[in-house]
DNA sequence: AGATTTTTTTGACCTAGGTCAATGGCAACT
DNA sequence: AGTTGCCATTGACCTAGGTCAAAAAAATCT
């Protein structure tokens, strides 16, 4: 099977789709590459179609005025990403950007729009997936709203923990900075929080991985 | 047509659907009273089923470990909360309590589950209502991360007087406590950002009614 | 390897806004 | 009208964390 059938056929969203859509979905399928750091699009820009990671990383941002940036979401291969926008034929409501190059399937609005309308079964992934989403934005905000930058830091560690399957340590998917953005604080201070969280003995930072000494202590916060 | 059966009929989320199966779902809604404050679930209750607001209104929030409020949502009549949990068959992943005394309808899950897979329109009206959720979200996102207090309740009155389609001056529909912890902020501090913006000369504070003296200004927040 | 750019860390400083406590207003009930 | 209870306001104080600037460390390129 070509890489691009597989990508969409493994895929959370068009999972369980009949053999004839999906072969019908790559043909529609547009590939784009982008190079780290790229922007693929900014909020406002109209949606004429939304797109898949095949290969890389993303991220979905927000800007304040004065230019600091909040990570809604960051998504790697198989998740889709800009379809609420195409479903309501909105602009984007935020901007998307890569964080390595990557390749990416693009599906222009037309062609998606009839074939959810044709097909029950994609409508119900589009539920579970959307569902998903809606449970993590929920917990972001609880994140920023009651609790402190260790509090959120230590979720980030155990989603990490839980994703890569263990608890001795984790590896850091994305620069700390990034790491920042998306927890909704300044590179800075969270330098300052990993500095203090490591002379509490909590953790022991090596790079990029992150050993986690007390996990019970780490879960407090 | 009997009070329970408009309300449904008229709903977002069953809109479209044939008569039939509203008749259904009116049969087998259970009717529940609730007094102003009271809980409806909790953060970890299993979701046998889920609600829409017949009258009233309700909020969903998370609570901190010091017991800061913050709320996600407020539902007034026509709009269903809770469902995706029920979809997913999962506890509910926040807290519901009345704002004002209430009635609801509450719906048991089989009965839900299988007529979403019955029902594509259905399925669609979902996808409309989970799409508006998460664009809600997003800017809630953005407002706790990249706003500070004034702004984000700039961005709140904007919203109201959208809502009650004037510019002059709009009404708050909830009490300042409450409003403060939709926000992510408290009340003292909401209390003397009134009180600023009053100084300013942006607004007129007279109980729960706001005059909008500069809605320039205020957007610039 | 060396040079250049980007990322991370550290230090010094400052402020938005949280907390605690007291007071004032207002509504509901008797 | 008086009492009770709740909500909103104000004052005093404090701290988490933001900002700016500089140094150090990594990553990237030639």
């Amino acid at each position: 099977m070509e890489n691009r059938t597989r990508i969409i056929a493994d895929s959370f969203l068009f999972r369980g789709l009949p053999e004839a859509q999906l072969a019908e979905l790559a043909r529609i399928a547009v590939e784009k590459r982008h190079g780290r750091g790229e922007t693929i699009f900014f909020e406002g820009d109209p949606a004429s179609g939304f797109y898949m990671v095949a290969e890389g990383k993303v991220k979905i941002f927000k800007v304040s005025m004065g230019g600091k940036e909040q990570i809604l979401h960051i998504f790697g291969p198989g998740e889709p990403f800009g379809e609420v926008a195409v479903f309501h034929g909105q602009p984007f409501p935020a901007n998307a950007a890569t964080l390595a190059s990557s390749s990416l399937l693009y599906f222009p609005r037309r062609e998606f729009v009839r074939l959810v309308s044709a097909n029950p079964s994609l409508a119900l992934n589009i539920i579970a997936m959307l569902s998903l989403r809606l449970r993590r934005f929920a917990t972001q905000i609880e994140n920023l709203s009651l609790k402190e930058v260790p509090g959120r830091l230590a979720s980030y560690l155990r989603y990490l923990a839980e994703e890569q399957g263990r608890d001795d340590r984790v590896v850091l998917d994305l620069p700390k900075g990034q790491l920042a953005s998306l927890l909704g604080t300044s590179p800075e201070t969270l330098s300052r929080i990993f500095a203090r969280m490591s002379e509490e003995g909590l953790i022991r930072v090596e790079g990029k991985t992150i050993h986690l000494l007390d996990m019970e202590q780490i879960r407090q916060r």
